[in-house]
DNA sequence: CAATCATATACCCTTGACAGTATATACTAA
DNA sequence: TTAGTATATACTGTCAAGGGTATATGATTG
């Protein structure tokens, strides 16, 4: 994929923020909705959006469909986590406390042997 | 300002080219010009975009504007051009080439003591 | 002053991105 | 099969980005 598709993906905050989350981890798309507080059908078209470039990559578990970075991840993309992480800007603050909530969410669904936990966000996933 | 601003810039194949020259040293519109082989409006338009956002700053010297990044540069677009400069990618390809061609004008500017040689470029600019 | 040059801006038009609503699809469970 | 759940897509409307043409501005020269 070309340079310029890649910064049209991170030329928008959600997609930013998804694609942080993303890499640190795959992620269904209820738990991305609700760790980004946007409705269903913004999400699954900012995902698909930056499938289309081959960006993301979408794997069906059931009724879920868990998202992740394509492997591997694109070397111009890592390199701009590698300085955002490190940045004071509050964009990058808000990376941060994205990767702390997906923190906190992974240890909940660990806990509970629930792959979404409807108790802990507005989703109404329930247990498979 | 903000990253989401600077990736929206480099979302763009023209203003990622313009900044890559910049990034090399300041240079005039109707150089910019005749490097991108784009009309004058369209690079003054897409200078403006730059300059609105604090990325890049303009100079005025005769009737000529000498636009330069702004200084310092911001550390997220030092990132990406060393990286683009390594990579082998089409865009980065053009990149330097684009690089080769501004050396080469500058020295034939420097050659001829002549601020704007219309000699070499189809600009239509006089020595001063 | 008038003429010319480099550049910027105003205006109009087209296109594409994005949001919201509704509906479709793919899967699971009863 | 029917119902329900998670996700995707179709459709529509709105708005901003970008291109082109014409014109304005600011500086220089004669």
């Amino acid at each position: 994929m070309e340079a310029t598709e890649l910064y049209k993906c991170l030329a928008d905050p959600y997609r930013l923020r998804i694609l942080s989350l993303l890499d640190q981890g795959p992620l269904c798309v209820c738990h991305l909705q609700d760790l980004l507080a946007v409705p269903q059908v913004k999400m699954s078209k900012q995902l698909a959006s930056m499938k289309a470039v081959g960006l993301i990559h979408a794997e069906r578990s059931g009724t879920w469909m868990i998202y992740s970075l394509k492997n591997p991840a694109h070397p111009l993309l890592q390199h701009n986590f590698e300085y955002l992480r490190t940045s004071a800007s509050p964009e990058a603050e808000r990376l941060r406390s994205d990767s702390q909530q997906r923190a906190q969410l992974l240890t909940q669904i660990e806990k509970e042997q629930n792959p979404c936990p409807a108790e802990i966000y507005a989703c109404t996933c329930e247990a498979k």
